[in-house]
DNA sequence: TTTTATACGGAACGTTGTTCCGTTTATCAA
DNA sequence: TTGATAAACGGAACAACGTTCCGTATAAAA
């Protein structure tokens, strides 16, 4: 809506560029409140009170919404973060791993977030146009970050080449659906580990069905 | 939970069978609650507040609570009583049209019915074992609907034999599922329909592919 | 009609998201 | 270093919600 978001995506130079410098305090609780509805949402759901939150940061609830207006700011900022962190953790797999195994390693990482985000995710349905831009941003930090490891594991000749990152980040997330009743998470992981296998059964030669 | 639920499924026959009758008042009271959460939950969605069920109903918070004593569980009534009629509407479709016809007009009935519980699906992936109990009335009060539908194009030629009712419900569920971003719910008509063709395609002759 | 189990209505309670405002404090100019 | 001041803080207060409670009204049985 607004762009008067200062440093949503977790900047580190707190200056306004005509005001003031932001308030070292400012900052601190905004990192503070920003981990403590992580760690609330993770064990109480997204449903938990803000109360909850505003104590496990130390702060009064007037402070969260001086930097969190609404509840669902609050939620998306944590999406966000999350986002960031999954995407993030593309280049640092890369840079200890073979591609082939990069590329295994960080899609169990991205299991990891979508099983997270879960709990979200029903929210995002809710309708609420507080989450309209969520699934964008999702796309637009996720798709390039697969799209790096997909590209130089295919170089390296341990994955097949026609596979698109976004197709691939959606049928991941549709396999940790909980729509498939009785599954638990485990059959989710078995899934997915089971496309990981079938993107490197096509690797060095070029056979099996190019669709 | 417990089975004191007096006639859940509409029965409308109001005899307590060691006790008294039920007073016709509250017979009267529980049937318009259920009408009124109905109109209520459509077009304000399924996080209306009770209050405003209570009062299209004409009745008080204290009544709306003596019939369901939870929130959840007038949300479940709605639910079970849209699915009878979804499946009810079977029969009397397959009674006024042929098979294949019938078939298809049911499709989209069940197209129709899946879109109005799109709010309600949010509320079930919630983790509220109130709602546990639904996807299992779901599957068998839909299942046999369509299956009878299915038996009876199968056997008049309109349709191929080699397809499973549960997977289609599930199927068409999904093709209605807004994770399909960007997609209005005409794509599901066009998706669905798409489906139904195919389903008519391998008819009498029995070609196409046979996984 | 009288009796009585039953159902009714809506005030009241506890918990939520959100707002408000008097108080505190980090920053900047002197 | 030291006021001045804009900014941020805390938590009481508010509105709206789901839910409970209980005095009152009433349908059904005697």
């Amino acid at each position: 809506m607004d762009d008067k978001s200062q440093e949503r995506g977790g900047g580190l130079e707190p200056v306004n560029s005509t005001d003031r410098r932001v308030r070292a305090d400012a900052q601190r609780n905004s990192n503070a409140l920003l981990e403590a509805a992580m760690a609330v949402f993770a064990t109480s759901g997204v449903d938990a009170p803000v109360r909850e939150i505003a104590d496990k940061a130390g702060v009064g609830v007037g402070t969260l919404y001086r930097h969190f207006p609404q509840r669902s700011d609050l939620i998306v900022a944590v999406f966000r973060n999350e986002v960031d962190a999954c995407a993030n953790a593309a280049s640092v797999i890369a840079a200890e791993y073979g591609p082939g195994e990069a590329l295994a390693r960080w899609m169990q990482r991205y299991v990891d977030f979508i099983a997270a985000k879960r709990g979200l995710a029903a929210a995002f349905s809710s309708g609420d146009p507080a989450y309209e831009s969520l699934p964008l941003y999702f796309l637009e930090k996720l798709r390039p970050a697969l799209q790096t490891l997909l590209d130089a594991a295919t170089e390296a000749g341990d994955v097949r080449a026609d596979v698109d990152a976004k197709e691939l980040l959606f049928a991941i997330a549709r396999l940790c659906s909980p729509d498939h009743y009785g599954g638990g998470p485990e059959q989710a992981r078995r899934m997915v580990g089971l496309l990981v296998d079938g993107l490197r059964y096509g690797g060095a030669p070029s056979v099996g069905p190019k669709i």
